[in-house]
DNA sequence: GAGCTGACGCCTG
DNA sequence: CCAGGCGCCAGCT
């Protein structure tokens, strides 16, 4: 079991309408300081559909990386209907972070 | 094995 | 509120 399978069953274990924080998986994977670590896997994510990496944001909600792309509009709207909620061009953490229930 | 890079996070100015 | 700098960790060249 290698630090990034963990990262990406973390991931993997987003609820729908709830978001996560790169710094959040990485705590959940035992190293609360490879944040960036696991932006690394996120890039790469070998199980595209399985791992919802669309539901992983930077710490302030802010929509970083595959977001930051021209899919930013359509992705925001992706997860608005999932059920995040956004403030501005940022995800509502307050309100839409995932409570981790382990 | 050494060095560079990045979908991060937090502190300062 | 915005910009810049430093530390972290794993993957690639």
């Amino acid at each position: 079991m290698t630090f990034r399978d963990l990262v990406y069953q973390q991931t993997r274990r987003i609820p729908k309408g709830k978001v996560a924080t790169y710094g959040q998986i990485a705590r959940l994977a035992k190293k609360p300081k490879a944040a960036r670590a696991v932006g690394v896997f996120m890039r790469a994510n070998p199980f595209a559909p399985e791992v919802p990496c669309h539901r992983v944001v930077a710490a302030d909600g802010s929509l970083n990386g595959y977001f930051g792309l021209q899919k930013l509009p359509k992705k925001k709207e992706m997860l608005l209907k999932e059920g995040v909620i956004f403030k501005g061009e940022k995800v509502d953490l307050s309100k839409s972070l995932w409570q981790e229930t382990h």
